[in-house]
DNA sequence: AAGATACGTCAACATGACTGACGTATCTTC
DNA sequence: GAAGATACGTCAGTCATGTTGACGTATCTT
C-alpha cells in the first residue's frame, strides 16, 4: 500500500481511498443483513417444498403481474433451464397461471394464482416484519441513505430494470 | 388490512405500518445490490477454481487470522461437511494454514499464507472499488444510515458475533 | 417467404448445501 | 485417574439450484 497520509493533496471526503475497515463493515453488514433477511422465509417455504428460487420468481410475479417469461429472466439473471424449472413447480402447485401475450402471442404473461398471491403476501409479512423493525429502530433518514448506497451497488445497465419494477403495475 | 387511518391512537414514525412499497424497494435493493456486489469477484474467483463458499471462507480468515474451525462455522452458519470441503480446496492450494491451538490443543487456528492473503486482498480490492463508489455517490451519511438498517436486520443473538469482527484482531 | 425472436425442453454436469453417524484427540470434572 | 464433554475430521448419500449447448415450435418482422 502506497502512504496515502502523506500525499500532498487533500483528499475529498468521497474520496476513492476509502477506509479498508469501512469498507469491510459495509461488506459483512450486507453479508449477513442480506442472508437474516432471506432466512426468515426458510421455513414457510420448505412447509410448501419450495426453495428460494420459487420464492424470487413469485416475488417479482406478484410484484409486476403480467410480467414475461423473458423479462424475469432479466430480473433474476439465471438461465432458461433454470427458470423452467421453477415456473414447472409453481404451475404444479397451482401458485401461477400463464396466459399468451395480446400483443405478441409468443409471449407468456405470468400471474400469481389467487392461492399463489395468499403465499406470496405470508412470505412478504415475514420480510416485511424483519424490515421494518429495522427501519424503525435505524430512523427514516437511515432508511433513504440505505437506499441510496444500495442504488450505488446496481451497474447503471441494470438499474432502469429495478426502478422499473416500482412503475410499471399493470 | 384494518383501516389504521381511522385507528384512535396516532401511530409513530417507528411504526410497523410501514408503506408496503417501502418494504419492497428495501428488499429488491437489497436483492440487488447485494449479488451485483458478490458477481464482482466471480470471474476472478473462477480463474483460481474456486466458489464464493472459498471466498467467504477466505474473507473470514483474512478477517480474523487464527480464528477457529468452530468459530468459522458459526459466522458461515453452514454444517461442519461443507466448510470441511471448502477448507480441504483452501487447503491444498496453499492459501490457508492451520496450527493447534495454544490454550487448548484440540483447537486449530486457521490463518492465510502469503498467497492466500495475497488473493483475498485482490477479491477484496474488487468489492472495495464498487462499494467505495456507492459510499462515495451516496455521501457519508447515507452511509451510516445504510450500517444502521443492516444491523436492524441482524437478530441480536447474532450481533455480538458480527461486531466482534472489528475487536479481536490477534 | 426468410429470418429473428419468445418460449420450452433435452441431456449432462458442477457447486454447495444438507443429514446422520462415527472416530480421535484433548479438555474438564468428579 | 476415569467418565464425559468438546473440537475437529470424515464417510456415504441426497437435494436445490445453478450451468452449457443443442434443438423444436409458434409467432412476429421484414
Amino acid at each position: 500500500m502506497t502512504d496515502v497520509s502523506s500525499s500532498a493533496v487533500s483528499l475529498p471526503a468521497s474520496s476513492l481511498f476509502m477506509r479498508e475497515d469501512e469498507i469491510r463493515r459495509g461488506v459483512e453488514l450486507l453479508y449477513f443483513g442480506y442472508t437474516r433477511l432471506t432466512n426468515a422465509i426458510d421455513q414457510e417455504l420448505a412447509k410448501q417444498g419450495l426453495g428460494r428460487a420459487h420464492h424470487r420468481a413469485l416475488y417479482f410475479i406478484a410484484r409486476q403481474p403480467d410480467l414475461t417469461v423473458g423479462d424475469l429472466l432479466k430480473l433474476l439473471a439465471i438461465t432458461k433451464q433454470s427458470l423452467g424449472r421453477v415456473l414447472k413447480d409453481l404451475h404444479e402447485r397451482d401458485l401461477v397461471i400463464t396466459k399468451s401475450g395480446i400483443v405478441d402471442r409468443r409471449q407468456k404473461l405470468l400471474r400469481l394464482t389467487d392461492s399463489g398471491s395468499k403465499l406470496e403476501q405470508e412470505l412478504f409479512q415475514q420480510l416485511s416484519q424483519k424490515l421494518s423493525s429495522a427501519y424503525a429502530s435505524a430512523g427514516q433518514e437511515a432508511v433513504t441513505g440505505f437506499w441510496h448506497v444500495l442504488e450505488g451497488l446496481v451497474p447503471e445497465a441494470d438499474r432502469q430494470m429495478v426502478f422499473d419494477l416500482r412503475k410499471e403495475r399493470t
